[in-house]
DNA sequence: CCCGCTAGCCTAATATGATTAGGTAAATGC
DNA sequence: GCATTTACCTAATCATATTAGGCTAGCGGG
């Protein structure tokens, strides 16, 4: 009974997987049962969970250029904000797996060729219509990036579940005071913000 | 040959642990060699790898609420917002096993207890010289915590280590920017910015 | 239609880590 | 100085990753 497993199908089945039971329960015996097939039939398509990681990785990120694309298309300044948190909020509320897949460390290599860059071009073209100055605009791209996957993350691991205001609208405000930011974004300040100051933690 | 274990002094020994060679090499065959005992010795001081690690979120989260403190003792403004960011980011370059450690999923009990709320607070308590109306304190202090935790997530996985400008100026900015951020905080709209719309992901 | 080969999948074996059961001896208290 | 506690150990079991080598389904050529 031949399946006709491809690296492919193994890395879909790990990202389905991932979703329905957590990134944390992607094995290989794991993915095995769930494809069907013995353990070590997987190494025939995967060098071992070292790069079918990676490939999940790599398959979720590009995954979700795609949908941040496709939500900034035709959008400008605070609604391609909002349009771009929600793709990702979205994105990790319906495929849990697949999103924490995509906060798994890559090579160099990796990290430069696939989805990865693309969602960093993404969120700089947000910045678009807020005008800031050249030299700011990566600075203002890592804030972004920063934010939204801070929330997502802390939200997701339940560290908002149990306090007062629902989560949801924290995110509200959370777009709506970056886009405040963005919109008041300060001079370059040559008062430097002493780091290492008293406790060298 | 007595060591004279305690728990105390197990978690001490994965903390280091942890730090000298990252969280996932805690296993309890690392700490019992770095320890110098046997595995199976170590259960009788903690009950699995599960309490051992949420023993190290524990004292981790309380070591860093009692930092944050010390850093904030003074301080008010900005400068109370510099030094709150800078100690977690501190800390976590000191300390990045203990950093890690902090971001273990805690159980209800556990999350209500220990240093978790007193970091909340403490984040709290930088906003009060920016004088938000009390209904947008929590989400403010929501988005102070995903921002600082963002950068230093990202930043530690070397996302900002091979583009431009050093990640050190992108912190300083940041710090800039959460500033402004407080100081233009916005009235809270009733226009809803949409999320679910298009693409269900 | 059948032969032979390629590949897809399997069994078996080894290694590392978690965890439990039960034993031995060092420290502690009387 | 003896008994008890308990810190630590040995041995065994189980799950997962990974490698080596075997079997056969099903395809291409005759």
């Amino acid at each position: 009974m031949r399946i006709g497993l491809t690296p492919e199908r193994v890395v879909d089945t790990a990202l389905e997987l991932a979703d329905a039971s957590g990134l944390q329960n992607v094995t290989m015996t794991g993915v095995a049962q769930y494809a069907g097939v013995k353990t070590a039939s997987l190494y025939a398509h995967v060098r071992d969970l070292n790069d079918l990681k990676t490939r999940m990785a790599l398959s979720s990120l590009d995954e979700l250029a795609d949908h941040a694309a496709e939500a900034l298309a035709g959008r400008a300044g605070k609604n391609a904000l909002a349009a771009l948190g929600n793709t990702y909020r979205d994105y990790a509320r319906a495929h849990p797996g697949r999103y924490a897949a995509t906060r798994i460390p890559l090579d160099h290599t990796s990290a430069a060729t696939g989805g990865g860059p693309r969602n960093t071009d993404l969120t700089g073209a947000v910045l678009r219509e807020y005008q800031l100055p050249e030299a700011e605009r990566p600075h203002a791209t890592r804030v972004l990036g920063a934010t939204f996957h801070g929330f997502i993350s802390l939200e997701q691991s339940g560290s908002f579940s149990h306090s007062s205001p629902g989560s949801d609208v924290s995110w509200q405000r959370t777009i709506d005071a970056l886009d405040a930011m963005l919109r008041h974004w300060p001079e370059p300040s040559h008062t430097l913000n002493a780091s290492h100051n008293e406790n060298p933690a």
